[in-house]
DNA sequence: GAGTGGTCTAGACCACTTG
DNA sequence: AAGTGGTCTAGACCACTCT
């Protein structure tokens, strides 16, 4: 067993000026682009490398480390060190938004990932006055107190993504935005009754990689990083009605943007 | 000296379960977070944290790798390890592909860049004619054949992009187009003098963390992801006459769109 | 219980940067 | 020359998983 997995690799280079855990790191990641670790797939064990290449236990975590940090493996206490499973992704479409997609009872995150064969699920749902960062204060026209509904999206089990929509209080108090279900067609349909016609939204994008807490919360391999997205909703007569803050796992998203060539 | 800069640190927990090297990164995250480092600033060496806690120097490299992973500082050997500094950030509008600035001699990306007070650079200029990979070829309709146009940007001297274009070789060759230079307004300029009216564009974005090559290529810091950008421009007639695929830097982006609430 | 990865020690030698 | 991080060794004990 031990000889036949590490079977596929091949020898050091003394000669080599490149670090030995980076020669083994180069050796695994050839083995994996050339499909003979497949995704999912137990990598040899520390021990089986050691023996393989004749180098101290920490030479070889520290090639394994390599790879954590490129997201090319996971490991596994116990159980080993595994080529990482390529997660189905979901797709946001740039019409996302459309209001004929608010006519419908659920949320548009149940109603795409139903569609896709997956399990939706929101949890962690809070909604609560505060008063706002400077950076949300401004993008919203300076409330000086708002309207946060937090909430996480999960896909089959799996967190996706965590979401933090901010509303000027004084006009989402006292309506259906301020309840914890705010009814069919979300938020913005609500908005919408109360007078405020949407008519564009502004998203900003960034990738990083997460926090210790975002690493919790949605439960993110090594080498996984985050696309934080912070869109904001205007109204027709130009008024920020919402800024929703939002970071999801990068490996389980593509954002796709229509743009006009005017 | 040496104490002085390890002094805001505090002590470690004995009868906590959390790992040693966890408590040491926490310790300086938290430090960095409440800006007791600010950017760029040099952390205590290994050799300071190792007598102020009391710990093997193994350990303290472990701390020092968990807040690499998070791209909260640089090693940089024989001088320190520093709080990764933020550079600046290119953002990308939602209107940068509107024809009237296709109007001018110079580049999109050396307009904007001179206006935001940089200093645009592109170099690794390659055109040549390929088969194209089998997604790329699905993006532009199936052609047999395709002209690449490779090229790297640079901010004040700093790689920030790596990008590709492909356009259909029944389309492209013979016209300004191969040309290492293609004139005033780029590519799209000479698309729509073809004939070939800009219609729009689709974009897809990804995050990920880079492969070795990129790292090189775009000369990015330990816990720096990329943004992968796929676009493709259509013309009226709805045929895809480009894909560009990019990669960039993801500390130095922020992306903007905008969406229609139609 | 055997095998896996997770943490930690106490050294060693090297390469790079700075004074 | 002194200080820094980079690489590597040879152990040790622990926590987790599987059978």
């Amino acid at each position: 067993m031990a000889a036949a997995s590490a079977s596929v690799l091949g020898a050091l280079d003394p000669t080599s000026d490149r670090a030995v855990f980076r020669q083994i790191a180069d050796q695994l990641r050839e083995a994996i682009d050339k499909g003979r670790f497949k995704e999912g797939d137990k990598l040899p064990s520390e021990s089986e490398l050691v023996e393989h290449y004749g180098v101290s236990r920490m030479t070889v975590r520290n090639s394994f480390s390599v790879l954590q940090g490129e997201g090319l493996v996971v490991s596994e206490h116990g159980k080993g060190v595994f080529v990482r499973p390529r997660p189905p992704v979901r797709r946001l479409a740039s019409d996302r938004f459309a209001r004929r997609h608010r006519e419908q009872g659920k949320s548009a995150f149940t109603v795409e990932a139903e569609a896709a064969g997956s399990r939706p699920e929101v949890d962690g749902l809070e909604v609560k006055e505060e008063r706002p960062t400077q950076d949300i204060a401004a993008r919203l026209g300076g409330p000086r107190r708002v309207l946060a509904r937090r909430r996480r999206y999960l896909l089959d089990g799996r967190p996706v993504e965590y979401a933090v929509s901010y509303l000027p209080l004084d006009l989402a108090r006292d309506t259906p935005i301020a309840q914890p279900n705010p009814g069919p067609g979300g938020i913005y349909a609500r908005l919408e009754e109360l007078g405020h016609r949407l008519d564009h939204f502004d998203e900003e994008i960034r990738a990083r990689m997460p926090s210790p807490h975002e690493v919790r919360t949605l439960r993110l391999a090594a080498g996984v990083p985050v696309i934080h997205l912070i869109r904001t909703a205007y109204d027709t007569e130009g008024r920020a009605v919402e800024v929703c803050d939002t970071v999801m796992a990068a490996d389980a998203y593509v954002l796709a943007y229509q743009l006009p060539a005017t």
